[in-house]
DNA sequence: AATAAACTGGACCGATGGTCAAGTTAGGCG
DNA sequence: CGCCTAACTTGACCATCGGTCCAGTTTATT
């Protein structure tokens, strides 16, 4: 689909189940337990053809990643205001955060498998490219996470100029990928995190001594 | 209470070794290029000691990390007033997020190994209980860690009654972890994460009623 | 129907974290 | 001083994992 290159319909189909066994275990066990074997046998093929498919355990995760992330990013880029384009910069991370939080908090177990294959890769010369994509490196360099943290820094940066918007994005960004704050999402208390999350991002935003309203708002 | 039982001679000098090796490996190469098969052989005993005094992997990092993390418990707890007790807790946080976030970045290959050691440890039955510590389960149950969050936590609590403290310390110290954060700190810009760490910790710390014009609760 | 390219599967590889039983040694005690 | 036991050490061994390879199968095109 993201290639519209020829890709034949049994492969097609399999890779769909790949991803669905990946689902699926991943919400049943433990990251750590979802070995790519075990993926293979419940998507019902050979443990080759997954990573004929993928490269690569990270390779999995990223496209599994991606799915699952390609809702907030239409949203982000061309949906309603609170959202979407339209509203002020504070409001839009506001409900931005909120929206990364709850997806990272029905994804814990995704984004601890992401981080977790941290593995290395060495050989990669098969034929020639990787069917989907030849993720390499750390998790963060992931396209998703690179919209995320370019949007939350974009944001940032649209409001207060005069901070360091791409640290503060990755500081936000990054402490959705702590233990703990992953062991709360899990207990379903994702809008607890919210709220703390705006905390941070509100005091963040606020004026140092005192705002200058006409700083940035047009758009 | 962190000897009290009697350790051999012999066995206190390998378990330094063994320290020590590691802390050479880890400052060398990449994390997870360090086995602990490497880590006996530098030490230069066998890996059934390693594994006997420390173990596991994950029991390894945090026995080393514990050494680390020494000084700056000591200064926290009976230092002098920016860190220690005595300043006004905004102050004190302030001083704190700076130390840790220099310890942190004096020690980002620790921190990834800690990270990377989240592998299955099924059997533990050897005889008794480990010798130096059965640290089981993730990085951040680490008594370092809750160390961390304890001091951090209160200070917040102490300042902001009405916020949700233990949350907002753990957003704090998880942002430590994220590896975008660790790449900078790997390129000696500490004084840049604290900056924002600061901005970030005074916000958070600013009075409530001043802002809150709208939905500043929320949730 | 023929054919080339794409796909598939599972045996196989090197490496790793972890275990264990058998041998070695420190060091308190008579 | 020599003995005796509990603590300690060791390295072969194990299960498993991510990843590779290639012979055999399937698809789609002409």
């Amino acid at each position: 689909m993201t290639e519209g290159r020829r890709e034949r319909a049994d492969a097609a189909r399999n890779r769909e189940a790949i991803l669905r066994a990946t689902e699926e275990l991943l919400a049943r066990y433990r990251p750590e337990q979802v070995s790519m074997e075990r993926v293979a046998a419940a998507a019902g093929v050979g443990k080759g053809t997954v990573f004929h498919r993928f490269g690569s355990r990270m390779g999995l995760m990223v496209a599994l990643m991606r799915e699952r992330a390609y809702a907030l990013d239409e949203a982000v880029t061309k949906g309603p205001p609170p959202l979407g384009p339209g509203a002020p910069p504070e409001e839009r991370l506001m409900a931005f955060l909120d929206a990364v939080a709850e997806l990272v908090g029905r994804n814990k177990g995704l984004l601890a498998a992401l981080g977790h294959a941290a593995t290395a890769s060495s050989k990669s010369s098969s034929s020639k490219e990787r069917s989907d994509d030849c993720a390499e490196g750390s998790p963060d360099d992931s396209p998703v996470y690179r919209f995320w943290h370019g949007h939350a820094s974009g944001l940032i940066a649209e409001r207060r100029p005069d901070l360091d918007a791409e640290l503060l994005a990755h500081i936000l960004l990054g402490s959705l990928q702590s233990e703990p704050v992953l062991r709360l999402l899990e207990r379903g208390e994702s809008a607890r995190l919210a709220a703390s999350l705006r905390v941070m991002a509100v005091g963040m935003l606020a004026a140092p001594e005192r705002r200058s309203p006409r700083e940035a708002d047009g758009n």
